[in-house]
DNA sequence: GTATATGCAAAGTCTTTGCATCGTT
DNA sequence: AACGATGCAAAGACTTTGCATATAC
């Protein structure tokens, strides 16, 4: 078993949640999704390849839960579905291509620094920075659109 | 009348749509809201103090032109609904307190150099760039919340 | 065996749309 | 008068919840 799923399987007993093969099934198609940014609809789609009958409704919990665990972290990008992937430790943005829809996200010192600014200048104590950043991206500007 | 106020008719007039009361209410609730963040539904109730017909749909449609038009600006905040404001020129991020739920916002010259430097180290044209920063707002913390 | 998780269906929240009527131009 | 905008109600998209059944512990 590799490291990662270790660590899914360890938190959830520890947290006192019983480990179920819709649970581990949802942090594989998240982890195996890799770069790729997930919905709800997605994952269940996914999931159901290998558990028929699985449903929406678990994926929304299972996903609630693996967000509170620190595991996995939901991203709401402008309209449609919140798009979900494994947790990173590092602060980091997301790249919104407004042309193919690609969304990429890449880690970024700058966001660091914002939150070391915001409470020595402001006051405000920052614990969670998303930026969001809409554009085209560099394969379809070389396509010219 | 206010140059504020000026601006949107005219916006209105040039773009070809009609000046309707619906519409200069909405900009002027918006307006007198200040730094405040009112959702689709508090701008409502608002205007249905002037006009007690005001409806919901009408104040998405009127949001929707405004923003086409430039002249607002939607964010959407984690859970619950958009909220929106006059648009400023400059990019700002917000600030939203965790704990009291004020919403501020803030230009920030470090979001523009962010811009240049996605285009040039990864090709990427940003076009609208949204940091939104969850946290605990000097007021609360001071207050030991 | 017991308490928690799942599946299903129904409800909930926020937003959009269809259509007849009204009002601006 | 003509065409776009409004009000109302209904539908839509996404997510959450209630409840009976199934299952991990």
């Amino acid at each position: 078993m590799t490291r990662q799923a270790e660590q899914a399987e360890q938190a959830l007993r520890a947290s006192g949640h019983r480990l179920t093969p819709q649970r581990i099934l949802v942090w594989d198609v998240l982890r195996r999704a890799g770069d790729r940014h997930l919905s709800a609809e997605e994952i269940c789609a996914e999931a159901q390849r290998t558990v028929p009958a699985f449903n929406l409704a678990s994926v929304y919990r299972t996903l609630a839960l693996l967000a509170e665990l620190g595991l996995a972290r939901e991203t709401r990008l402008g309209d449609g579905p919140a798009v979900w992937e494994v947790a990173h430790d590092d602060e980091h943005h997301h790249l919104v291509c407004r042309v193919c829809g690609s969304i990429t996200h890449h880690p970024d010192e700058v966001l660091d620094r914002i939150a070391g600014h915001l409470l020595e200048a402001h006051g405000f104590a920052a614990e969670e920075l998303e930026l969001v950043v809409t554009g085209v991206c560099e394969d379809c500007r070389a396509a010219g659109r």
